[in-house]
RNA sequence: GGCGCAUUGGUGUAGUUGGUUAACACGCUGCCCUCUCAAGGCAGAGAUCACGGGUUCGAGUCCCGUAUGCGCUACCA
C-alpha cells in the first residue's frame, strides 16, 4: 500500500513554524517512502478561517519547496459528508442526539471552565458520560427530532474498556474509555466538529499515516473511537514533539510575534533550502550526526523512527535585534549563502536587489561576470540575503550611506587622510591594469613614500568606497569595485561633511 | 481537579541490547592568520545526565516516587 500522507492546517493565522515544521517532515516521509503528500485547509471554523491565511500558508509550503501531489482539500467542502457520516452513526446505535439546549461559552476562559466543572464531577461522584439522553430510546429520539428540536450528535463511548494505538514516536498508548467524553460530533445547527471532520476527511483521502503535533496525542483516542464505530481502518499515528518559546512557553503569535511566522524568515533573507534544514533539526536528527544536509540528504536520512519525544525549544531574544531569531538558524544560513554553488545564489539575490532598484540588466549579460566575482566576495560574512542590499549596497550602487562609527575610527580620527586619499586616488588613476594585486603595490608604495603606514590607507579607502569599517580584503574590494569608482570615492567629501555635520562639530 | 507526555552543558542534538575521562553542532572565551570584520585553524570554559530512592559488581541508559514544564480534558481547531 503506497504512504499517504497530509498536511492539515487550519487558516486561522500564518503559516506557524510548528506547522511548516509539520508539513515538512510529512513531505519528508512522503519522499523517503515514494508516497504522497497532500494539502488540506481545516476551514470548519468559518469565524476564524481567512483567505489570505489560506494564501500565506499555500506560499509558506512552495517556498520551503514542499510540493503536494494532489488538489488542495477544503474541509468545508466536505460538510455534507461529515453530517451524513454523523446521522448514520445515530441510525446505527453509536451515536445520540444531544437534546440539551446549548451553553454558551466564553473562548477565554473555557480552560478554567474545564478544570471547575471536573472538579465539580469528582467532588460528587458523577460521571461525566452521564447524558440523560444517551440511551433515549430510538422512538422517542426520532420523535422529538421530527417534531424540529434542536440536538447535536455525540458519539457512544462504551463504558467500559480502554482505547490503544501505537504512537510511532511516542510508543503504545491507551486511555480508559472512562476518561473520555462522549464527544460531540455535530454541534445543534448541524456544524460538524474537528474530530468528526477530520476522521471522515482522512478516511476519504486515504491517509495510511498521521503525522502532526503532540497537542493532538491524547485527542487521538477519540479518533480511534470514531474510525471504529465507522468501521474504517485505523492509520498510523506519528505525534511530533512540540516547538517552544525560550521560556519554555507555548509560542504564539500574540507573545513572540512575526518570529513565529515562516513568511517573516522568507521576507528577512533566508534561503529555503537553510531554512528547510534548521527545521529538520527540531525534534529530529539523523543518525550519522550530520547536520548541514542537502534535500536530497534528509530525505534520504529521515526516519520517524528518529524523531525524539521532548519539546524543543526554539531559542531567540525578543527586543534584540541580533538575535531576532535562533542564532543556530542564522548560522546555518550564512552557511548556504558562503557554500552554496553561486548559480544558485544568483536568482535569490537579483530579487532581493530587483526589490531595493538595485538590479541592472548589464548583470544578466555584460557583467554577468563580474556580478558572480562580486558576489563570491562579498557573500563571505553575509548572513541574510538582506546583506546584499544592506551590507552590499555599496557594490551595485554610489548612493549608499556612510556608518558614523566608521567614519569616525577610519576617517576622522586622522585628519591628514583628508590630503592623502585624494592624493592615492591619483595614483590609482595612473595605475593600469587596475587590479587586486597592482592596487596594493600601488597602496603600498604611496604609504611608504608618505611616511604613513599601509593599514591607515587602507581602513581609509574602506570607509570611503563602501561606508563601512569592516568588510572584504580591501584589495579585492578595489578591483571589484573598479578603478573608476574607486577613484571617484577616493575623491568625495562626503564621508566627512556628514560625520562633521553629524557631530554637531562645524 | 483528572489523564497523558517530557526532563542530557545557554540552545539544538548523540548516547537505540546498562560497562573506560558523557560525544557533536550553534553560542561563548583566548590565541593564530590579518588591512578591518567574518571565514578558517588551534586551544578552552561550560553537564554531579531534574531530584530522591531502588535493582545491579556496575545506570544517562531498567523500576518506583517526587518536582517542574507542556499537552488534552469545548456544541474550538
Amino acid at each position: 500500500m503506497t504512504v499517504r500522507v497530509r498536511f492539515a492546517p487550519s487558516p486561522t493565522g500564518y503559516l506557524h513554524i510548528g506547522a511548516a515544521r509539520s508539513a515538512l517532515f510529512n513531505w519528508l516521509y512522503a519522499q523517503k517512502t515514494g508516497g504522497k503528500f497532500l494539502l488540506r485547509i481545516e476551514d470548519t471554523d468559518l469565524q476564524r478561517s481567512t483567505e489570505e491565511s489560506t494564501r500565506s500558508i499555500i506560499d509558506g509550503l512552495e517556498w520551503l519547496g514542499l510540493t503536494y501531489n494532489e488538489e488542495v482539500v477544503f474541509q468545508s467542502a466536505n460538510a455534507d459528508k461529515h453530517r451524513a457520516a454523523a446521522y448514520k452513526l445515530v441510525d446505527e446505535g453509536k451515536a445520540y442526539r444531544d437534546f440539551t439546549p446549548k451553553a454558551e461559552r466564553d473562548d477565554a476562559t473555557v480552560k478554567q471552565g474545564i478544570a471547575e466543572r471536573a472538579r465539580a464531577q469528582s467532588a460528587e461522584g458523577t460521571d461525566h458520560r452521564s447524558n440523560p439522553f444517551r440511551d433515549l430510546s430510538k422512538e422517542e429520539s426520532d420523535k422529538r427530532a421530527a417534531a424540529g428540536e434542536a440536538f447535536a450528535v455525540r458519539l457512544k463511548i462504551p463504558r467500559h474498556g480502554k482505547t490503544h494505538f501505537a504512537d510511532i514516536v511516542y510508543g503504545p498508548q491507551e486511555r480508559e474509555y472512562s476518561e473520555i467524553e462522549d464527544l460531540v460530533l455535530l454541534r445543534s445547527d448541524g456544524h460538524p466538529l474537528y474530530n468528526l471532520s477530520v476522521v471522515i476527511d482522512d478516511i476519504e483521502m486515504n491517509i495510511t499515516h498521521v503525522i502532526r503535533g503532540q497537542d493532538h496525542l491524547t485527542n487521538t483516542h477519540k479518533q480511534v473511537l470514531l474510525y471504529e464505530a465507522i468501521g474504517a481502518p485505523v492509520p498510523q499515528f506519528a505525534h511530533l514533539p512540540l516547538i517552544l518559546a525560550p521560556n519554555k512557553g507555548k509560542l504564539s503569535k500574540r507573545k513572540h510575534g512575526e518570529v513565529v511566522s515562516l513568511t517573516t524568515y522568507r521576507d528577512r533573507g533566508f534561503l529555503p533550502a537553510a531554512f528547510r534544514n534548521f527545521l529538520a533539526l527540531l525534534g529530529w536528527a539523523p543518525s550519522n550526526g550530520k547536520e548541514m544536509l542537502s534535500v536530497d540528504e534528509l530525505v534520504q536520512e529521515f526516519s520517524l523512527e528518529h524523531i525524539h519525544r521532548s519539546p524543543a525549544v526554539f531559542n531567540f531574544q525578543e527586543n534584540d535585534p541580533r538575535h531576532w531569531t535562533d542564532e543556530k538558524a542564522l548560522w546555518m544560513n550564512a552557511e548556504y549563502i558562503r557554500n552554496l554553488a553561486v548559480e544558485e545564489l544568483l536568482p535569490m539575490v537579483k530579487a532581493e536587489l530587483r526589490a531595493n532598484k538595485l538590479w541592472r540588466e548589464e548583470y544578466d549579460d555584460d557583467e554577468r561576470e563580474w556580478l558572480i566575482k562580486a558576489l563570491e566576495l562579498i557573500r563571505q560574512r553575509f548572513f541574510t540575503l538582506k546583506d546584499f542590499s544592506g551590507q552590499g549596497r555599496a557594490y551595485f550602487s554610489d548612493d549608499f550611506d556612510f556608518e558614523e562609527a566608521a567614519v569616525n575610527k577610519n576617517l576622522r580620527k586622522e585628519p591628514r587622510l583628508k590630503e592623502l586619499l585624494p592624493a592615492l586616488a591619483e595614483r590609482f588613476e595612473e595605475t593600469s591594469p587596475f587590479t587586486a594585486e597592482t592596487a596594493e603595490a600601488t597602496l603600498r608604495k604611496f604609504a611608504e613614500e608618505s611616511g604613513v603606514k599601509a593599514g591607515l590607507l587602507i581602513n581609509g579607502s574602506r570607509t570611503m568606497l563602501t561606508g563601512q569599517a569592516v568588510g572584504p580584503s580591501m584589495f579585492e574590494v578595489f578591483e571589484i569595485i573598479g578603478q573608476k569608482r574607486s577613484v571617484e570615492r577616493l575623491r568625495s567629501g562626503v564621508p566627512w561633511f556628514d560625520a562633521m555635520n553629524a557631530l554637531g562639530d562645524v
